[in-house]
DNA sequence: GTCGAACTTCGATGGCCGTCGTACTATTTC
DNA sequence: GAAATAGTACGACGGCCATCGAAGTTCGAC
């Protein structure tokens, strides 16, 4: 095979003018994925998938990574074997200011 | 049976500080309590529930009111045979400042 | 007090979605 | 190249939830 060139390193995610709001709540509705919201919060820089601890198995993990990033919440780049996620806020936030800071914000 | 003085006016709610964001996000998440709360945000006081052009049945709307008002995000308060529901704006804005502007001003 | 209007309640149903395990792919390391 | 690491893909399964229809309730109007 052909050494494929340069595969994309960012993983398919909706442009910012894309998102919709209906697909962004249903995604931060669920305890886990807003538990990952909440961790990548905490580390603007990006974080592995596996790096954050969570009350379910690698591929469950794997299902709600991509419904983050396809609801454009996240982005994602590969790093060697590893995929690295982090918060679209400037994004979200020039798309619905004020809702990322109101979500993130919550006290529990 | 006694006369049953006085039905509470207001349906049972959670206090402001009972109010769970994941649960908040969870009622906002779907399309049709979404058109409702839009509705809601063009008036702010009150509306009856069959007021609003829904694409679905009595029952439905009944079932999607009940959500929104144990998440906190509307108020219902008994009218004679009506219910007028309203956006607990003050309340979510305290709690979550921006996210229902995030929310409303959302394009599409 | 009957009628109608406005909701609610109560099953029943169908589909979606969160979960898992297994198998697979890609990349680094030895 | 073999092994290990990190994550994805694919089915399968179970439970929840949005939906409905039919029957019940509550209030206002006549």
């Amino acid at each position: 095979m052909p050494p494929t060139v340069a595969q994309h390193t960012v993983l398919p995610q909706p442009a910012r003018e894309e998102i919709r709001i209906e697909q962004v709540l249903q995604a931060l509705g669920d305890p886990v994925r807003l538990l990952f919201v909440r961790a990548l919060a905490r580390s603007p820089e990006g974080v592995a998938c596996g790096a954050v601890p969570l009350p379910v198995t690698k591929s469950t993990r794997t299902h709600h990574l991509r419904i983050l990033r396809e609801a454009g919440v996240i982005s994602m780049r590969a790093e060697g074997t590893r995929r690295l996620s982090s918060l679209r806020r400037e994004d979200l936030d020039a798309r619905y200011p004020g809702l990322l800071d109101g979500v993130l914000n919550a006290s529990h």
